[in-house]
RNA sequence: GUGGGGGUAGCUCAGCUGGUUAGAGCAUCAGAUUGUGGUUCUGAGGGUCGUGGGUUCGAGCCCCAUUCUCCACCCCA
């Protein structure tokens, strides 16, 4: 039989010891602050049924879930007629009632519905796991990565908003990855889309607009024009795209062209309230802007919505969110609005590795490694080894009696700084020799002193 | 879903207009050194050149298909 490759699936990566410490790096450093902010964690399967994630993302978002076929004989129990070539849609529908999840937030609000009667409102929640989309992969992107969700539910205070904000650039100051932090409304933008004459197009006028950053005003315009948006209408929308000056002058103006708009008014009022509380808090060092072309996707957004990118590194953004008002609507739960953000953990990971921001210590684990000569002297470290962890510090025997040079080798390659050498010469006078693998130097220490010195080491 | 680049040793890659036995560095293992590493020196192992077909006296190189991967678009973390 032929051997096979080993492999995984596209898009997918395994993750070796240095990558791990790494990005437990992140997910500690994020976790930390989410708890010190009164978020309490919660965990949901990786599977939903597809019901409750179908329909949610918009059109593109179906195409990318991820379907996990019925078990059984699911075959015979479909209808035989929607078999054949060309509706593997269908089909797919007929045979696949489970699908993997595509983000968090759509799984916590089914969670909240589901347990509104035992959670305490307004509710904090985070939630640290990995999502799936059928993607194709390119550079940041990934099928399976990991959120690092945050989102209170049952609350429509802006106070909500300025908390992430502070928690937003907590995390990623404490990561110390430079950030722009984009902030804009989707009242506005729905606002943007009446006064513009084109109040049912505002999914495409969002999604053209969105790509301003990337492609340019001129293109984006291009793209609006595709879309059947009339010249006056793109001639009236310039202006506010091209909006320069302070957030504050940015509002000013703002609130001068929304005169007859409830919707306007209320986006440009939430905008003025959420900078005051910003302002309260006091100085960050993440840039925050309002910038009227920003517009996420997720056609679930009502309010906020928020986008952090690195400053200095091209990818994609690093972490998103925004309010949502009727999320829970669908399962049943009326009124229920819940802010929330999602810190994307791999490419955060990408980022800090480009900029070589990860700790040089993060990877040295055991501290003392002892040298083994064979049964005899390995006993006579035993003890001795037991006593260290007892202290605390991690120590471990090298289990095989081999040559020495092999056994520095290890302790190198492991980063340990400690070395113990017990051999017959050691054993005789009742000492242990003991190396710093940094300094080379070496002293040698009564067996009954081996503790207090190291511990001294290491305090 | 659309478009481009690439698969040669464990890793990073070289390999001329097709020509004999496919190379280098790093890594691995062994020895120089039977109780002292990170430096050095010597040697060894390791490849059906992604897979399948075709052209040719002859293919790592050319053609076709397929698969995986990277990049861009779409969309997004």
């Amino acid at each position: 039989m032929a051997v096979q490759k080993p492999s995984i699936p596209k898009g997918t990566r395994d993750f070796t010891p240095i990558e791990m410490v790494r990005r437990n790096y992140i997910f500690d450093t994020i976790r930390s602050v989410f708890k010190t902010y009164g978020y309490l964690p919660i965990e949901t399967p990786a599977m939903e049924n597809l019901s409750t994630l179908l329909g949610k993302y918009g059109e593109e978002g179906d195409k990318l879930l991820f379907k996990i076929l019925n078990s059984g004989d699911y075959i015979d129990k479909v209808d035989q007629s929607i078999i054949k070539p060309g509706n593997s849609n269908q089909l797919s529908m007929a045979i696949c009632e489970k699908g993997l999840r595509y983000d968090l937030t759509v799984p916590f609000a089914r969670f909240v519905v589901q347990y509104q009667n035992e959670l305490t409102f307004p509710f904090k929640r985070y939630q640290i796991q990995p999502v799936w989309r059928a993607d194709r992969p390119q550079k940041g992107r990934y099928r399976e990565f990991y959120q690092c969700d945050v989102d209170v539910i049952g609350s429509d205070s802006l106070l909500n908003e300025a908390e992430l904000v502070m928690i937003i650039n907590e995390i990623f100051t404490k990561l110390g990855v430079r950030t722009t932090l984009k902030i804009n409304n989707r009242k506005i933008l729905s606002w943007i889309a009446d006064f513009i004459g084109y109040p049912e197009k505002l999914i495409d006028i969002t999604i053209a607009i969105d790509k301003i950053d990337k492609v340019g005003i001129d293109a984006a315009i291009a793209e609006l024009d595709g879309k059947g948006v009339s010249k006056d209408a793109i001639a009236k929308l310039h202006p506010i795209l091209t909006l320069t000056g302070s957030n504050a002058g940015k509002i000013e103006k703002l609130r001068k062209m929304i005169t007859d708009s409830e919707v306007g008014k209320k986006g440009v009022a939430e905008m003025e309230e959420f900078f005051e509380y910003l302002e309260a808090l006091g100085h960050i060092k993440t840039e925050v802007e309002l910038d009227l072309s920003l517009a996420r996707g997720l056609n679930y957004y009502t309010g906020a919505i928020f986008e952090v990118k690195a400053k200095d590194v091209e990818i994609g953004s690093i972490c998103g969110g925004g309010r949502y008002d009727d999320l829970t609507g669908v399962f049943g739960l009326k009124d229920m609005s819940g802010v929330g953000v999602s810190f994307g953990a791999d490419r955060i990971y990408d980022v800090m590795l480009q900029l070589n921001l990860f700790p040089e210590k993060l990877l040295s684990s055991t501290k003392v490694m002892f040298t083994n000569f064979g049964r005899y002297e390995a006993t006579y470290c035993l003890n001795a080894i037991r006593g260290l962890r007892e202290k605390g510090i991690s120590a471990e025997l090298y289990p095989d009696a081999t040559k020495l040079k092999k056994q520095f080798d290890y302790a190198n390659k492991r980063n340990i700084q400690y070395v113990v050498i017990a051999g017959e010469s050691e054993m005789q006078n009742r000492q242990f020799s003991v190396k710093n693998m940094t300094s080379g130097e070496q002293e040698t220490i009564a067996f009954s002193n081996l503790n207090e010195y190291l511990l001294r080491k290491f305090s």
